[in-house]
DNA sequence: CTGAAAGCGCTTACAG
DNA sequence: CTGAAAGCGCTTACAG
């Protein structure tokens, strides 16, 4: 019989239980016999204090274990270092290292970082406010339709950075965003397939992130055009989701159809039940099938076959998205974040030479 | 050639660009022609409003688009509903998966949830207090060596909750903490390999999340136990990281061991890892050699042979800690949070009879 | 039911 | 170099 369990863990620190109020900086004052005033001066670093008694100020402070209140130092002052990110997944791979990116950069510069997942109950507005609110600024997550609609509501006066799935259409100014070129890396993965000698490439999609027009998204419309000029068949996209289960539906219906030598994947999981489907279908990969994924999560390596796949730098899209954030925030200048590395297509062994 | 972009996004709200500042609660007063005190009252749905001062205010809150400002509420209430994480990885999947858990109790609740990643060159007490300067708690994941240290550096006075590996060894009393029986979760995999024909099991185990002692943790352990009662021989963990990298390193020399016929590994990298590296060595899995994981990723149900795994409830785990900070944040009674589901093995195809 | 006061813990000018 | 004042935007008693 398994059991889940749970306790209170024995702490090292044993320090007085009485819960008293933490010290204030009057408090400190007191003890070091000065003003409050001055007491805000040494924490805040201020150079015109006398040595003598910034020593004893300090002094006081580690006594008294003074820790300054973030709250009060947020309203008094006016800073708010907090950022808060909306985002409808964090478990998918690209989505979870995005927000690593993000982690990363606001840890770097001494921000903090909150998470609000979104879901198709919330109300958007309501729940932009309330993040709003929190203070700092805002960065959501457009890959998906939830995100994508945040992202439209957002009012112009709260500080925001996206990082999205494409371009916007229009060179409308607005929400500072950054993007990877997804559609060129889906034309170059397809027409390595091309290259390769297959007819033509099936398309195992992600859930578009735009609900209007016909906008199917940069990785299938890259598809697309690639077979276009190449003068090849387009084949209907499939697929309903972001899951390997997903990819295994539309697997199982594509391992079917002895034309479809090659497929390309909206990410890797999908590609991974397209295998599996590939798999129990009898279809070999790649002797008969090709199957290219997107994103290059920590397992497509690994996995036999392994994955050709494309390589999407999201933390550096977390990171840039952070750095758009930040200049927005104060005109300050830091110093420019580094560009995020470029989708670069990672031949391994899921494709390979048209063969029947 | 790829390109990576970034530019602003258009906004549908197209509001005053004038950055004026947010409306008070003196401006709404103002413009409802009352007090400040009462427009408090009817942000805070007190009973003693008269209906028509009530709807005079409200209006005046719309039309200035008024939103309480949340530090100064913070401050000035006591009342700080925010929690920040503490771990050393947001990407793993029992991480990423407690992660969720987490959020998603903490916004049932009405909580903002913050995360805050350690790394080795953290000056931990450091991190740890500003960490709870934050406000609301602290939650530590502590299935690593650098989160169980954080976990012993938390002050006695800071509100703080603990998903653990394993339960504490005494039945000290501190921090309240959450974990998963994974020791017996260990022993029935092992056993079930045992059970299959299979001379021993070898372990290639996850990093320890202690430092201290002869300690290897309970997935070792549980094994340890399981081989122990059978009578049968105990061979040596391998494994030196969490990642599939670490697996099929180990998996290359368990590989050249004919008497390798069933291995256990620490989590579901790892065996994809160890299933890679069986695979390169020419031994089919299940035919020549069983592997079970741990955890059960999304993926590991679609690869192939798909992976025999212990499913582990993270999220659940997630939520119980949280309702363990809840509890102790606020004296106060909530329902009482669903304790998680225990651990389960999960049959799929990696893991079968002894043939050799 | 509603207003005037005091205070949350700090910072920012302003005086000395 | 250091202290007294005013204020950040709100809430919590206290009066009426």
């Amino acid at each position: 019989m398994f059991v889940t369990g749970h306790t209170r863990l024995g702490s090292s620190a044993d320090l007085p239980q009485g819960q008293q109020k933490a010290a204030s900086i009057r408090d400190v004052a007191q003890a070091a016999g000065v003003s409050y005033q001055t007491v805000s001066r040494v924490i805040n670093c201020h150079p015109n204090v006398r040595e003598e008694t910034r020593k004893r100020v300090q002094e006081a402070i580690t006594v008294l274990g003074f820790r300054r209140n973030a709250t009060a130092f947020a309203l008094a002052s006016g800073v708010n270092r907090s950022i808060t990110v909306l985002t409808s997944n964090t478990l998918l791979y690209g989505y979870a290292a995005t927000l690593q990116g993000l982690e990363e950069a606001s840890r770097a510069a001494g921000h903090t970082l909150g998470v609000r997942v979104l879901t198709p109950e919330d109300d958007l507005d309501r729940t932009i406010a309330s993040a709003a609110d929190t203070g700092g600024g805002l960065v959501v997550i457009g890959f998906d339709r939830l995100g994508a609609a945040a992202l439209d509501r957002v009012p112009a006066h709260v500080p925001c950075a996206a990082v999205v799935e494409a371009p916007p259409p229009g060179s409308s100014p607005g929400l500072p965003a950054v993007w990877a070129d997804d559609r060129e890396a889906a034309r170059s993965a397809t027409a390595h397939l091309l290259a390769l000698g297959h007819d033509t490439v099936h398309y195992v999609a992600i859930p578009a992130s735009t609900g209007s027009r016909r906008s199917v998204g940069p990785r299938a419309e890259g598809r697309r055009q690639a077979l276009e000029s190449a003068g090849v068949a387009v084949p209907e996209p499939s697929g309903k989701g972001w899951d390997a289960q997903a990819g295994y539906e539309a697997g199982k219906k594509l391992a079917r159809d002895p034309e479809a030598t090659a497929i390309l994947c909206g990410n890797d999981d999908l590609a991974l039940g397209v295998l599996r489907a590939l798999h129990h279908a009898g279809r070999r990969v790649p002797e008969d099938v090709s199957v290219i994924g997107f994103d290059d999560a920590p397992h497509s390596a690994y996995v036999t076959p392994s994955l050709t796949t494309v390589r999407m730098d999201f933390q550096g899209l977390g990171r840039a998205a952070f750095g758009l954030l930040r200049t927005r925030l104060d005109t300050g200048q830091h110093a420019p974040t580094a560009p995020p590395a470029e989708p670069a297509l990672v031949l391994r062994e899921s494709a390979g030479p048209r063969r029947t």
